[in-house]
RNA sequence: GGCUCGUUGGUCAAGCGGUUAAGACACCGGCCUCUCACGCCGGUAACGCGGGUUCGAUUCCCGCACGAGUCACCA
């Protein structure tokens, strides 16, 4: 028996990663860094009928993209394998066999059919099994099981008394005996249930901390109830709290696909740095000693401590996540925010064609969703449709006669120029507001609206014409002047 | 419905018997400014209710209310 701290994180391979697994990953790997131990990855795939191709690539995608490197798992391997449950698909039914000879389960010959009507004749909810088959004789299941009556493992619970755990967040714990179902363990198909499989391969895996949300609360009993009938030490239970989202009415609920993007690709997709991600659910049911908000995930590793851990659900919150996302992209060096948004530049205009650090540099400040991009700077490909009402403003005081002077006085003035550059353009144009003894925004709001076509615009009117060139540039100011006529 | 858990501003949250009850997001003002942003300054806004315990409760205990979770051959 090692002391290291051994946590793991168990998802099921669906085809994506939910924010709310996410944040139980992250937390598993928080938990095992910042107290020196080991972080397992173990597929649960134990229902077959639900198996999605494809899906353990997008676990393995995710925990790379957002750094939350495992030390045990499928692909990496390691002493305690095999890491997917199908394929320990054998070790199951002799754990399961030595419960029934314990009197601790038993064999369950009931049909789906005779369970479905059982259901449905109860008025009460969550009725459940009625223990039909808990009292068969030695004899009757013997008599079954050689005449292929397919069949089902079953717990036996006690029918008195209660059980009492502790967790880490949550503190202690009591249920009733009498509350808990003679649940399922092996399944008709010869798997394990979930709540089979974990127990045992926790245990196996010695795993030493079992860290999940606190959906899994009120179930924690059976479960050691089971290690108990092994002989078993039971972990360190960390029930998380929920992540909710946010209904349409105004009421919450655990977050699932009808709040929106809800999956870490979906999130990905939607625009968010993987850092921030990560950044932002570290904070929801979590709060460091210092009330810090920006970590790293190495930062979050050397301040992470279970007692920060709250017990109330906490709402998802998007425009936090927004937050936390610009946050991180204003903190990038241009040269990286470049290459991070080129994907997002490409779907707007010729790369090839534009200076993409240039791009980049005006709208770091001003990007809250990579996926915002494209929109913000298509007039640079493509000068739009445009009336020229745009070119008055009254903040600027410019109206549709003086536009017309402003921007036949800047053709001129900029044509000058042999050095298109940010600085050559400024001074020429600052200089020419001066000369015109005029407010700057007087010559800069017709000059922009040419360039651009648009009155909110990324950037000034220096840094559109920088970006354009000055050929383009004087061709949209020009076209702009037409249409002052 | 039974059981379990939770309850500090709209949201995330600090607080762990005595505080002017932090901070962040959002929101609202102002400044800066060639638009919008960024940045800076400032502001509005909270302890679910009722009993105890205590000299004193947001903090401890009990009820209630509200909310959530859970009651599958899903995990």
């Amino acid at each position: 028996m090692s002391e290291t701290v051994r946590t793991r994180f168990a998802p099921s391979p669906t085809g994506f990663m939910h924010v709310g697994n996410l944040r139980t990953a992250l937390y598993e790997y928080l938990i095992a860094k910042s107290l020196g131990g080991t972080f397992v990855l173990r597929i649960e795939d134990t229902d077959q009928e639900r198996k999605v191709e494809g899906a353990v690539d997008i676990i393995y995608n995710t925990l790379k993209k957002a750094k939350l490197y495992h030390d045990e798992g499928p692909d990496i391997g390691g002493q305690y394998g095999p890491y997917v449950q199908s394929e320990r698909k054998d070790i199951y039914m002799p754990y399961a066999k030595q419960l029934i000879e314990n009197d601790k389960a038993y064999y369950c010959f009931c049909s789906k059919e005779r369970l479905d009507s059982l259901r449905n004749n109860s008025d009460e909810i969550g009725a459940g099994y009625d223990r039909h088959c808990r009292n068969l004789s030695k004899e009757e299941v013997q008599e079954k099981l050689d005449s292929g009556v397919p069949f089902v493992i079953r717990q036996k619970m006690p029918l008195t008394g209660t059980t009492t755990f502790k967790d880490a967040v949550f503190g202690e714990i009591s249920v009733d005996n009498s509350e808990l179902q003679d649940q399922i363990l092996i399944k008709a198909d010869g798997y394990p249930t979930y709540n089979f499989a974990n127990v045992i391969d926790d245990h196996t895996m010695n795993i030493t901390h079992v860290v999940r949300g606190s959906e899994y609360l009120s179930s924690t009993p059976k479960y050691n109830l089971l290690y108990e009938a092994f002989g078993w030490e039971i972990p360190t239970y960390i029930h998380l709290p929920l992540i909710m989202g946010k209904n349409d009415d105004g009421s919450v609920s655990k977050l699932s696909k009808r709040h929106g993007a809800t999956s870490f690709e979906d999130l990905v997709n939607e625009g968010f740095l993987p850092e921030a991600i990560i950044n932002y659910i570290a904070l929801l049911g979590w709060c460091p000693k210092d009330n810090r908000e920006m970590f790293t995930i190495e930062e979050l590793v050397e301040n992470f401590s279970i007692d920060g851990i709250s017990k109330s659900p906490a709402v998802f919150d998007y425009e936090k996540l927004e937050w936390f996302n610009s946050e991180y992209i204003k903190a990038m060096p241009v040269e990286q925010f470049a290459e991070v948004a080129k994907p997002y530049f490409r779907k707007a205009l010729d790369t090839e064609r534009f200076d993409c650090v240039k791009l980049a540099s005006i709208l770091q400040q001003r990007t809250v969703r990579l996926s915002e991009i494209p929109e913000k700077i298509a007039f640079f490909e493509k000068l739009p449709e445009y009336e020229k009402e745009l070119f008055v403003n009254k903040k600027s005081k410019t109206n549709l006669d003086n536009s017309g002077e402003m921007l036949s006085s800047a053709i001129n003035a900029l044509s000058g120029i042999s050095d298109w550059n940010h600085d050559t353009i400024h001074d020429c144009l600052i200089d020419l507001a001066a000369r015109l003894g005029v407010k700057n925004g007087t010559v800069m709001w017709p000059v922009r609206i040419a360039a651009s076509g648009m009155t909110v615009t990324p950037g000034g009117a220096v840094e559109i014409l920088d970006i354009l060139g000055k050929e383009e540039s004087m061709r949209r100011l020009e076209l702009g002047l037409k249409k002052l006529g």
